[in-house]
DNA sequence: AAGATTATTTCGAATTTCGCAAAAAATGGA
DNA sequence: TCCATTTTTTGCGAAATTCGAAATAATCTT
């Protein structure tokens, strides 16, 4: 049971903003020493606090098109076609949800005939998808991790 | 009109496992030099392709009642709810869509009562919402900005 | 093919990270 | 409160990485 202090919360804030800023300069910023920084993201990443990642513009690497897609699924095929669905590459998000629909995706496509053909031959392909409700995303207005708030909390 | 090539895609790939992995590293794994990472990566950075970021997991962090809004808006409104909504640390992800929803969001809390709290006191707050479709997540299969393929595509 | 432009390599210097031991601080009984 | 134990922080020198800039190579244009 060991609690995020606000250390680092304020390491994880700087990281955000850029997620390859050196230890040197957070340290620096925080006034305290480069080996307290790193042994604090050394902690961070191992209880998976974290990962250090990128964060690329779907659009810049031609993904022009990005759909929300709520799944309707047979009972007790949920977990395969979840399955199934995160191995495919398109696939950015899936989750379980309750509401009116039992999984929701996010994926991103080249464009819209690839939407289709992904909705027509791929998610037809899985078994257990019994009805699938597509939102085409015409604008995006937020997409970020940036989810580090100031209170402090006891990790599980 | 840049292109993405294919020592591009490969530099991007690699990120996406480990954000801090060091250029020298990146550069053996892709038999070139330091300095052609070094140059590639800062175009990348100001062409905007991708940021450096950490990937947060929001259970960790305390936040492990998640949810995915679909949003009807008033007409003409709508276009000011997902700023208002965009300003709001808890959510995440503020998209338009068409489809059923008007906008679709997706926002952390600590827990169902902050979800409650958030719904009938922050949205009831903003002018132009008409309805609110809650999901709550029951299970997350996959969340992920790994969507680096290895097609070329052009930058607009 | 020559010249101009752009990209890559090379390499020494500056900076950062790493490993580790000592110091300091925090924790926990009696 | 005092002392023992554990945890965290600090302070280095060594190793590795990044940076800047010049040299080389590749690409493009005419």
């Amino acid at each position: 049971m060991r609690k995020l202090d606000h250390v680092d919360r304020q390491i994880l804030q700087i990281l955000q903003v850029d997620g390859r800023i050196p230890y040197t300069e957070i340290a620096h910023q925080l006034g305290v020493s480069e080996g307290t920084i790193r042994s604090r993201i050394t902690r961070l990443l191992q209880d998976g606090v974290f990962q250090f990642a990128i964060q690329p513009d779907p659009a810049k690497l031609g993904l022009k098109v990005q759909a929300i897609i709520g799944l309707t699924t047979k009972l007790g095929l949920q977990q395969n076609v979840a399955e199934e669905l995160s191995k495919l590459s398109a696939v950015r998000f899936v989750g379980a949800f309750s509401g009116k629909h039992d999984l929701i995706i996010q994926a991103c496509f080249h464009s819209n005939d690839e939407l289709i053909t992904f909705v027509n031959e791929r998610l037809s392909q899985i078994e257990g998808i019994v009805a699938a409700d597509v939102s085409l995303e015409l604008k995006q207005y937020k997409d970020s991790f940036s989810i580090v708030h100031d209170d402090e909390v006891t990790l599980q």
